[in-house]
DNA sequence: GTCTATAAGAGGATAGAC
DNA sequence: GTCTATCCTCTTATAGAC
């Protein structure tokens, strides 16, 4: 299927923003990448600006939902798990010479006191990530309140390791914050993945 | 003394990007919040928002570095005093109604890969940050490897929680961030602050 | 659904009197 | 060092032909 002008829009979008943010993010950026003429992207996306930020941070959010499952399905251990998750993350960021992994946070951090409507739309990706993530580790033997408290705790690690990781250009804060959380959970098994399992998504 | 209109400037500018990060900041905010005319902030700015933000950003640091001192003072046990920390921050979160604490981290994410100068700025406050906590718990008795390891930690799962309360409006994260950082650290001794010491500022 | 042209305003920055 | 008026660009968004 051909991809739809909207989807190019939204993809251009995401990009966009992963370098960007969500305020220095212009109309004209879109169009330039998307090549979508001005008249188009209002034709698909008719509330502006602030739609399309909105779909964008909720298609994203969606595709890094995937990540957790796909690091840790090998681990048998949490600790180890999560050890495995950051050094995987730090070296992914490294050779994407410390580009932005996901705009999610960095867009949230700019419009949670600010923009309601797109307050909103991070939150709602940051309380899936937290139900998957939940669910996921369930699934994996862990007790439910454990399980989130693991996910938040990974999250939180993560998107402040990133953001210094971008500033400082190193990828010791992705080790060192990993391997603070790492600890607490050490010597706590995770369940084999059922065979056949698929992804929650 | 009178408070010059420079600080007045820096501190409107570090104000509003708690609030608005820095590309949605507008020079016509900060001449509203400052009560400094145009011509007043060119004049003591002469390179404009950049120069207002790399300057406000590197103030509110130095601000901040006084926190993880000041929240440790009492604590004679690591893993204790991390948790102290962040159930301290999240009871000032919620009490400030999920305000943002602190822009260096929302204007780090915004710039980090498209504003070089300001990313230095901001490079430079986290870096302040490591050496000063690292120089910190290692005069509490920590080896110092273990010491900066511990802060940066501390930092990454605090801004990342940070980002998460507001977005979520919830203490949440910031409680179970600093659950997950403590555990690895929970045994470990605290020297006593000596008597009459300063604060490393 | 696509595209061009343009409106209406906000943006950062400057000039120059005081 | 303060302040007003203004410049020019870039912004979001719309109108309306195709």
């Amino acid at each position: 299927m051909a991809r739809g002008t909207r989807e190019t829009i939204l993809t251009a979008a995401i990009e966009l923003m992963r370098v960007h943010g969500y305020a220095a993010l212009s109309m004209k950026q879109i169009v330039a990448a998307s090549g979508a003429p001005i008249g188009s992207i209002y034709h698909h996306f008719p509330e502006g600006k602030g739609q399309i930020a909105r779909e964008a941070l909720v298609n994203s959010g969606v595709a890094y939902a995937a990540v957790i499952p796909m690091v840790m399905a090998e681990q048998l251990e949490l600790g180890a798990g999560i050890r495995a998750a950051f050094a995987q993350a730090a070296d992914d960021m490294e050779s994407a010479g410390y580009a932005n992994m996901c705009p999610v946070s960095t867009v949230a951090g700019e419009v949670a006191n600010s923009d309601e409507p797109l307050r909103l739309a991070a939150a709602s990706v940051f309380g899936d990530w937290i139900t998957l993530g939940r669910m996921y580790f369930h699934s994996r033997g862990l007790a439910e309140d454990l399980a989130e408290e693991v996910v938040i705790a990974i999250i939180c690690s993560l998107e402040g390791a990133f953001v210094m990781a971008r500033t400082l250009r190193s990828k010791t804060p992705l080790l060192a914050a990993g391997r603070a959380v790492a600890g607490t959970y050490d010597g706590i098994a995770l369940l084999p993945v059922p065979a056949g399992s698929q992804t929650l998504l």
